[in-house]
RNA sequence: GUCCCGGUCGUCUAGUCCGGCCUAGGACCUCAGAUUUUCAUUCUGGUAACACGGGUUCGAAUCCCGUCCGGGAUACCA
C-alpha cells in the first residue's frame, strides 16, 4: 500500500470556549502533523444548533491562533476539502444515509423519546447487562411504517451494528483492545431533520477529507468503535486512531468546557506567555525527554510521536505553569521584553474589541491596585530608560499582568509607603539624618537626571542625556564597568559605601531605610540601579521628604 | 448495572514494549544552605514514589493473575 500524505485534523464544537483539553488535542494533532510532514487542517462540528455559536468559534479560533497552533485548510483558510463546517455538508450526510440505508446497514426509527426510554426501563427491569435502544425498529414491515409516518412520526435513522461481533482494534497509545458490538447501541446518525449526529458526520467528513490520524480524547474511544464500523459499512479503510487520556481538574475529574477558568484566552488575559502555555500543556501526557522540560514548538515537533503520549490522565498543575512562564520571560531580550509587557503598562486605549489593556484594569482594580499609569510616549521617548526598568523586573515576574503593580515608584511623584518600607524607615531613630546626608552626597554626585513621567508637561526630549543608552541594567555583578557622561550605578554605591564610612554605621543598616525612602518599598532592582533609575533630583527629592 | 481504560515522589513525568545498567532519574512544589543591599534570579544539598496480594524467574517498577482505587462510555451532545 501507498501511504497517503499524512492528514489531521482539529474538530471542535463551537459550543463553548477552546479548553485545556481541546488545546491540548488540538496541539498534538498540530505536533503530529507537522512532524509527519502532512496536513492539518480545522473542521468545525457546528451540529448541536441548539448549543453552536458563532461566537464560541471565535474565541475558538483566537484561542488556537494565540498559541500558535496554525491550520493549512479551515475557516479562513479553506482548502480542496471543504466546507470545513458540518452544516454546509448536509447534502453529504443524506447521501450517505441514503446509501447505508439501502444496502441494509441502518434503518428508520420511529420511536419516541418516551418509547426509547421505556425500553430501556424495561432492559433495566430484566438486568440485561446492555440497556440501551431496544431495536424495536429493526424490522418494521411497510405497513407498520405507513401507520407511523399517518401518525405524523418522523424517522431518524439509527446505524444497524452487527449483533456480537468480537473486535480486536489497534489504538497507537492504548495498544490492542478487544470489545464486543454486544454492547453498543444501534446508534442515531440522522435526526429526522436531515442534521447528522457525532459519529456519522465525524465518518462521513473524515473519509472525505482523506483523514489518515485520529488524535482525539479518550472519552471518544467507544465512539471509534461505531465509527469503525460505519467505515467498513461504507466500504473505507478507517484512519490510525490515537486515544488520549483525559485532563483531569483538581478534583481527579474530566475538565468541563463549563470550568470558566479553562477557557484558553483566560490566560492570555491574565498574562501568561503563550510560549509557556503551550510548552506546559504539550507536557500534560507527553514528555520531551527524560531531563528537559523547557522546550520550543520546533524542538517540541522535531521529536514528536503520537505513541509517544501517555496512558494515563493528568491533572492541570498552574503552579508549574507559572514557572514555566517565568523561564519564558527570563528569555525574553530586552526588546521583546518591552514589546510583551507594553500591553500591560500602557495607559488604556478606547478599543470595542477585547484588549489586553482591558484585561489588565480588570486585573488591577480586583487586586485593589492603583493603576501604572505608563503613558504612551514614555514607550515613544524615553524607549531607553523603559527598557532598563523592565530588565530591572525581567527575572521578578512570571506573569505579566504582576509587572504594572510594582512599578508605582516610577510612575507616581509621591508614592504611598507600604507597611514594610514604613518599618524600615522608623527602625532606626538615626535613618533620617543618614538620608538627609546621602541627599546632600547625591547633590554633589553626579547621578543621572530624572525622568518624571507624572509632570503634567512631559518633556519628549531626551532628558536622560543618553544615560540608559549608555548604562544596560540590572547591573551584572562582573559585567565591566559602562562608559557614562554621568555616575553609574558601581560608582553611585562607591559614593555610598564611602558615606557610610564616613558615618561609622553599618552598610546594611543604611541600606533599608534608603531603599524604603526611595521605592516605598522593600522588594525591587539592586538599590544602585533604583538611583540610577529614579536620577538625581527625584533621589534627593525624596531623601528629603523622608527626612522630614 | 454493563463495557472500556488507567494506577511510578503531593503534582507533571523518565524507565515498562525487548525483565538485570533502577540502592527508580528529571522538573514543579517544599525544606536547608551558599551568593547578596531587599525581593527575585542563580547555585548546592535534603525530604518524597514503583496501589496491594499472589505467581513466573537466578533476578520484576518492568511479564501473568486477582484485588482495590480512579477515570471514561453507555444521548435525537460532541
Amino acid at each position: 500500500m501507498i501511504h497517503p500524505t499524512p492528514r489531521l485534523r482539529f474538530a471542535p464544537s463551537p459550543t463553548g470556549p477552546l479548553h485545556l483539553g481541546g488545546a491540548r488535542t488540538a496541539m498534538y494533532n498540530w505536533a503530529a502533523a507537522r512532524a509527519l510532514g502532512g496536513t492539518f487542517l480545522l473542521r468545525i462540528e457546528d451540529t448541536d444548533q441548539a448549543r453552536s455559536s458563532d461566537a464560541s468559534l471565535q474565541i475558538i479560533l483566537a484561542g488556537l491562533r494565540w498559541l500558535g497552533i496554525d491550520w493549512d485548510e479551515g475557516p479562513e483558510k479553506g482548502g480542496a476539502f471543504g466546507p470545513y463546517f458540518q452544516m454546509q455538508r448536509l447534502h453529504l450526510y443524506r447521501q450517505a444515509a441514503d446509501e447505508l440505508l439501502a444496502r441494509g446497514h441502518a434503518y428508520h426509527c420511529y420511536c419516541t423519546p418516551a418509547e426509547i426510554e421505556a425500553g430501556r426501563k424495561e432492559l433495566e427491569a430484566q438486568k440485561a447487562g446492555f440497556t440501551g435502544y431496544n431495536r424495536r425498529c429493526r424490522a418494521l414491515s411497510a405497513d407498520q411504517r405507513a401507520a407511523f409516518e399517518r401518525e405524523g412520526r418522523r424517522p431518524n435513522v439509527r446505524f444497524r451494528m452487527p449483533d456480537a461481533r468480537a473486535m480486536k482494534i489497534h489504538d497507537l497509545i492504548l495498544g490492542d483492545v478487544e470489545v464486543n458490538t454486544r454492547d453498543f447501541d444501534d446508534w442515531v446518525m440522522l435526526r429526522p431533520d436531515g442534521v447528522p449526529l457525532y459519529n456519522f458526520a465525524c465518518v462521513v467528513d473524515d473519509i472525505g477529507m482523506k483523514i489518515t490520524h485520529v488524535v482525539r480524547g479518550n472519552e471518544h474511544f467507544q465512539n471509534g468503535i461505531k465509527q469503525r464500523l460505519l467505515f467498513e459499512a461504507l466500504g473505507h479503510e478507517c484512519p490510525l486512531y490515537a486515544h488520549i487520556p483525559l485532563i483531569l481538574n483538581k478534583d481527579g475529574k474530566k475538565l468541563s468546557k463549563r470550568d470558566a477558568d479553562t477557557n484558553m484566552l483566560d490566560y492570555r488575559d491574565k498574562g501568561f506567555a503563550a510560549e509557556a502555555v503551550f510548552n506546559y500543556i504539550a507536557l500534560l501526557g507527553w514528555g520531551f525527554s527524560g531531563d528537559r522540560d523547557v522546550f520550543t514548538r520546533d524542538e517540541m515537533v522535531a521529536v514528536f510521536k503520537i505513541g509517544g503520549i501517555g496512558k494515563s490522565g493528568a491533572k492541570f498543575d498552574e503552579e508549574k505553569l507559572r514557572w514555566m512562564c517565568g523561564e519564558y520571560v527570563r528569555r525574553w531580550s530586552p526588546a521583546d521584553l518591552v514589546a510583551r509587557s507594553r500591553p500591560w503598562l500602557e495607559a488604556p486605549v478606547t478599543s470595542a474589541q477585547f484588549s489586553p489593556q482591558a484585561a489588565r484594569l480588570h486585573a488591577l482594580a480586583a487586586a485593589g491596585l492603583e493603576l501604572p499609569p505608563v503613558p504612551a510616549h514614555t514607550f515613544q521617548f524615553q524607549a531607553a530608560w523603559l527598557q532598563n526598568v523592565l530588565a530591572c523586573y525581567q527575572e521578578r515576574v512570571a506573569i505579566l499582568s504582576e509587572l504594572p503593580g510594582k512599578l508605582p515608584w516610577l510612575f507616581q511623584q509621591a508614592p504611598t509607603l507600604d507597611a514594610a518600607a514604613q518599618k524600615n524607615l522608623a527602625k532606626e531613630p538615626a535613618a533620617k539624618d543618614w538620608l538627609r546626608g546621602f541627599a546632600d552626597v547625591l547633590a554633589a554626585g553626579n547621578a543621572p537626571p530624572s525622568y518624571r513621567p507624572w509632570l503634567p508637561e512631559l518633556d519628549k526630549a531626551d532628558v536622560r542625556k543618553g544615560a540608559d543608552a549608555a548604562v544596560v541594567l540590572p547591573s551584572k555583578k562582573d559585567a565591566p564597568e559602562p562608559v557614562c557622561a554621568f555616575d553609574t550605578p558601581a560608582q553611585i554605591e562607591a559614593q555610598c559605601r564611602a558615606f557610610v564610612e564616613r558615618l561609622g554605621i553599618k552598610f546594611g543598616n543604611f541600606v533599608h531605610p534608603l531603599r524604603a525612602a526611595l521605592t516605598a518599598t522593600d522588594k525591587g532592582p539592586g538599590l544602585f540601579d533604583v538611583v540610577f533609575l529614579l536620577g538625581k533630583e527625584t533621589c534627593i527629592e525624596r531623601l528629603r521628604a523622608a527626612a522630614l
